[in-house]
DNA sequence: ATTAGCACTCTCACCTCGAGAGTGCTAACG
DNA sequence: CGTTAGCACTCTCGAGGTGAGAGTGCTAAT
């Protein structure tokens, strides 16, 4: 049973190794927060929260550390969001309104922004339509029988591959040759690109068809998602000792952020997704969260999330990481 | 003076030390490379070469560092370049000839290939013309006053970026449009379109063409430069060492890769350029050498480099990367 | 010019040791 | 019965000390 002083001792628990990193003592407790009553209390009481698995022990006698379960129920009963103040907001706002360039600009500033804000690995991925659907299709003469094929899709991305005609077009064949699809086409998904392609006679559409179709279904991680603050977050203590420093620069070049959106779930949008340690299933990083947030339209979506050790400011990052996603949501909405 | 024997000591102390990472004395000199003489020969050897700047001292009674004096001598006088073998030859293009998407998947594997082949950080760039021109822009519709303008250059980079028209135009005007300015600019290079530009009576166009030329001045780094090899090269013994290791991941992720392009010069195709410790002028890679090559036929270029630390096995990745950048020419070759 | 010999220097790994930090338990207290 | 003082016990951590080992540099002899 966790009885309201034992959850706001673990609350204090918390809140005090979040800032420290130091395993907390009941001494520490006692002092740093006024309580009225002694160490030996505390320890009463640290004792029965570890019992029940929300705190543990490096050593027989070193300070608590708070477990995953801690931490869970932290996040979801005792914490008090600290709320993104208006200097902050400002801050945030008057940076993305700087860039210039395209969306890709947009979106690594973005992660830049949020990885600094809460002291962790940031990624943002690029908005994306559910069902990506083809807006236009355009052939550019290269050289000979090679054509350049260049995709737009109705979410924005713009896609490219190479296509060999068998007789050589001039430009204007192919742009004749492109209207021809599109009209085919018009919005078509993976699937009806590829029946479409089926159905020709014609050996060159069906061959311009085919790639039309791969480029609707392809997936590129490393174009569509935006990462920072690798160096910011191994500043954080954990990261003293040599090897947990390599362990960690080898899990996060290797680290699959597909796969993390995949195990979230699709947070729904202004939702926010926290999960602790061992809750995002990849072993190789239990003493990793991740807190994630979508931001889009409901159609076409991207997503935000900041990746820490599990001894992470949640009171900050979460509701950073939902201010972020909402900002993202509206800039998206103005610019559409 | 640089004696032959002198020299041949200085060889065997840049092999060894290569090797071994550890500083290198005379005795180990003697007994593994059966030499006639007595250590303390090559010890007076040692001393005359340490006062020619070839090799230090790390303390008093350790053995002996190469410089980056020496190392470049070794490189220009003393080295045998370890050639790449048939086997090798075949495993790297074999691994090349598997890539089914394009460019840019090709690029990126092609870093990755060199990392594990030398055991250093890889960088490839796109290959680029050194006077961009456009090929074909496209206009796409996206909502109400929205466009989205896709320029494919000579060198076949796409690019994209959001114009906004003054009055909507529907998809078969915003192609009329496009074909017209196609017509108009055949070829430009930047200049030329902001030229065309200022010249136009139509908003739209004005707008349109200054979009244009803002694309084919744009560079992206990010979006041009494949990396891989950072959890490689960290291996080396050189990064046991927690600040070490912290430093060299800052540094890297930090590395400027478009200052080292620049500062090595346009190094010719077949060429091969090495830069040994400071002699690259950032004094924040003073630890660090560089090993280059360009690609490409002369008019559309590209480069190929690999980074570690100065404690490089240079008789390996120099001739690595220029049998790989010989093999990005001619792969580019038969693709054009 | 080469070499054997030797004194000297510096590092590194290892050990010890005591201080300090904390806990867990017990017995007493209101 | 919850709370608390007291105390024994455990474990870490840093300081200091030490000896072995690796190498050099010098000198004097060949």
């Amino acid at each position: 049973m966790l009885t309201e002083r034992r959850s706001a001792i673990l609350g204090l628990v918390i809140d005090e190794y979040v800032a420290t990193a130091i395993p907390v003592s009941s001494r520490a407790l006692v002092n740093r927060h006024g309580l009225n009553v002694s160490t030996a209390t505390i320890r009463n009481e640290l004792a029965l929260l570890e019992e029940d698995g929300y705190i543990t022990h490096p050593y027989t006698s070193a300070g608590r550390v708070p477990s995953d379960r801690g931490y869970r129920h932290y996040v979801e009963v005792l914490m008090a969001e600290e709320p993104v103040g208006p200097d902050e907001q400002r801050t945030i706002e008057h940076q993305l309104h700087q860039v210039r360039g395209g969306l890709d600009e947009w979106l690594s500033l973005t992660a830049t922004i949020l990885a600094t804000a809460v002291d962790c690995v940031a990624v943002v991925t690029r908005p994306r339509a559910e069902d990506a659907r083809l807006k236009h299709a355009q052939l550019v003469e290269l050289q000979g029988d090679l054509a350049l094929l260049v995709a737009v899709m109705a979410d924005g991305r713009v896609r490219q591959s190479m296509v060999t005609i068998t007789t050589p077009l001039n430009q204007s064949q192919l742009n004749a040759r492109a209207e021809q699809l599109n009209l085919l086409l018009g919005g078509a998904d993976r699937a009806a690109a590829l029946e479409a392609a089926s159905t020709q006679e014609d050996v060159n559409n069906t061959r311009i068809l085919t790639a039309i179709a791969a480029l609707i279904g392809e997936q590129r991680v490393a174009e569509e998602t935006y990462l920072d603050g690798l160096q910011i977050v191994l500043q954080q203590p954990e990261f003293h000792d040599v090897e947990r420093l390599r362990v960690a620069v080898d899990r996060l070049n290797a680290y699959d952020v597909r796969g993390l959106v995949e195990h979230a779930g699709a947070a729904d949008i202004g939702e926010t997704r926290v999960l602790i340690g061992e809750e995002h299933g990849d072993v190789a990083m239990r003493d990793w969260s991740v807190v994630l947030a979508s931001y889009g339209d409901g159609e076409t979506n991207g997503m935000v999330a900041v990746l820490g050790p599990t001894r992470m400011h949640y009171q900050r990052s979460i509701p950073r990481v939902r201010y972020v996603a909402s900002l993202m949501s509206s800039l998206l909405h103005d610019v559409r």
